[in-house]
DNA sequence: GCAAAGCATCGACGTATATCAATCTATCAG
DNA sequence: CTGATAGATTGATATACGTCGATGCTTTGC
């Protein structure tokens, strides 16, 4: 493995590294489509806590948000996730 | 997902968002058995870095280290990722 | 136009992490 | 026993990260 291929990839699953990205994560998933403002209640973090983790996996390709209005609305991108359980031995 | 769970995987996870790490379990991967003294050279990094990066991926449960006179060989933990890759697809 | 709602950004704070030099422990060769 | 080697541990330092309060931006509703 390369040097930039692992930097590539540690990026992708340090954005997944972290207990509320992974059930904000779950939570969108889940529910095919979520806007941040349901999102601070189940996780227990404020507003720009969420704002900051949805920005992280949205960066690492793992989620892509729709701005509807004043709502930003959240689904997973499935074939990211794959990609990386691929790049991990599959 | 809970949120226990969540803890569990990020720290497995977290142990493999690093570039390093990365590249390190590739080589022990890769060869079915390594010393430590022969992961400094294609890492570029030093003796008490590798046995940091070692240590944490063992703790992780991903690799595991067998003491045979002065050198521990490392050998990977098929099973531990196998589980890390199904709750990224559960 | 004005006020409120949803979200992003900024600044700050505490904690975690990656790294190396120095040191310690254990093992082997002579 | 002595010197050398493999590896772990400690201490220090610089950087990254998670979190929140305050603030700014944009859209909605009146």
């Amino acid at each position: 493995m390369s040097a930039q291929e692992a930097e590539e990839l540690a990026r992708t699953l340090g954005a997944l590294a972290d207990p509320v990205r992974l059930r904000l994560f779950s939570l969108v998933a889940a529910t095919h489509e979520v806007c941040s403002c349901e999102l601070e209640a189940p996780l227990g973090r404020s507003q720009p806590t969420i704002s900051h983790h949805t920005k992280v996996l949205a960066d690492a390709g793992l989620i892509v948000g729709e701005r509807r209005g004043r709502w930003t609305w959240w689904h997973v991108v499935p074939e990211r996730l794959a990609a990386v359980r691929s790049a991990l031995g599959g």
